[in-house]
DNA sequence: GATAATAGGGAATGATCGTTTCCGAATAAA
DNA sequence: TTTATTCGGAAACGATCATTCCCTATTATC
């Protein structure tokens, strides 16, 4: 049940995987604990789906708020006001599941850390391809170097979701008004 | 015992909070729970503790990197090569307590995000003040807005910690070269 | 020399964990 | 109508957790 599992993410988005017992997730999703086992093979298998999930969604996300910009760079800018505002106040605190898997399951469990860099990695693609879009149409100058600024807008990107879980305000329109200088 | 802290630092910066035992702790720091608890008056407590212990070897280290720039610009920029040092390799992947901190407790623990953004505010004041620097020196322009790109670069430096975290390679020189631009 | 205080250690405790097992109800098939 | 299968649920289980309690050795004091 897509539901159920969407309720999953958010408890390991709010929690992380390992505050976050299963009695939290069956209270979450709504299903008893033989059920969930009847469904996942174990907690991990329950954060993987999560996981999953998650990223599908945030894709879909990012994609649209790409959509509403007419070249590379407005395209660009408004995916960066998307991350910017689902950084920030409810959303912003509870906190994003990528994140979340980087910092505490990558050294420990090496198919979360590889899901994790899939994640980013497609990120990275996406925003490497705008910037590129943007050259292409004339809206970004030719000499940005598109891999190098795209690597540091992912660290922009998730550095803004550790700040936002740790409840620092975020403009948006002033941020992204400054980091768009790296497209300078 | 400082070392016995220090090496609390290590595990909990590596395994984060919660996957952390005492047993863990006590493997670590070479003491036994007795030891422990009568030092400390929890594992939270251990865990403040080792926090603080971080946040102030890193504030030297921040402080000791920008000294070796000549003006405001110069600082800046060896602060960041310096946090892209830490954010990468080995210790990179050994993660950041202040990052950690901020994902796993920051939404259950009010004292670990108290202190999480007195630390993220207090790195963002320095970088300010290094632009501000910069300013009077003539190394930066000054329409840069030293508060907007201080908030932007601990998004940064945040970031980098999370993208290490996940072992993705960050190399100084093209990180920071593109960062530079945000002082343009 | 005896007693008290201090320091360090490790087992015991009660609670919680993730997972497995078992139960009862509903549905489908023979 | 009977039997088998499926589904959803909750208790049981073994392990691990954080914390408390108790023991032993060493040092200090009388």
């Amino acid at each position: 049940m897509d539901t159920a599992l969407d309720r999953a993410v958010r408890v390991f988005c709010e929690r992380g995987y390992h505050a976050t017992s299963i009695g939290d997730l069956t209270a979450a999703m709504r299903l008893a604990t033989g059920s969930v086992y009847k469904a996942f093979r174990d907690k991990q298998a329950v954060f993987l789906a999560a996981f999953e999930r998650y990223a599908t969604v945030r894709r879909e996300q990012t994609r649209s708020a790409a959509a509403r910009g007419a070249n590379g760079r407005e395209r660009l800018r408004h995916m960066l006001l998307s991350y910017v505002e689902h950084s920030q106040g409810i959303e912003g605190r509870r906190g994003c599941i990528v994140v979340g898997g980087a910092v505490e399951l990558a050294a420990l469990d090496p198919e979360v850390r590889a899901r994790v860099n899939a994640q980013l990695e497609t990120n990275e693609s996406f925003i490497a391809g705008l910037i590129r879009e943007g050259q292409a149409d004339g809206s970004i100058p030719r000499h940005v170097d598109a891999d190098d600024t795209a690597r540091l807008m992912i660290c922009i990107t998730q550095g803004m979701r550790v700040v936002g879980k740790a409840r620092l305000p975020l403009d948006g329109e002033r941020l992204v008004g400054v980091a768009l200088k790296l497209l300078a």
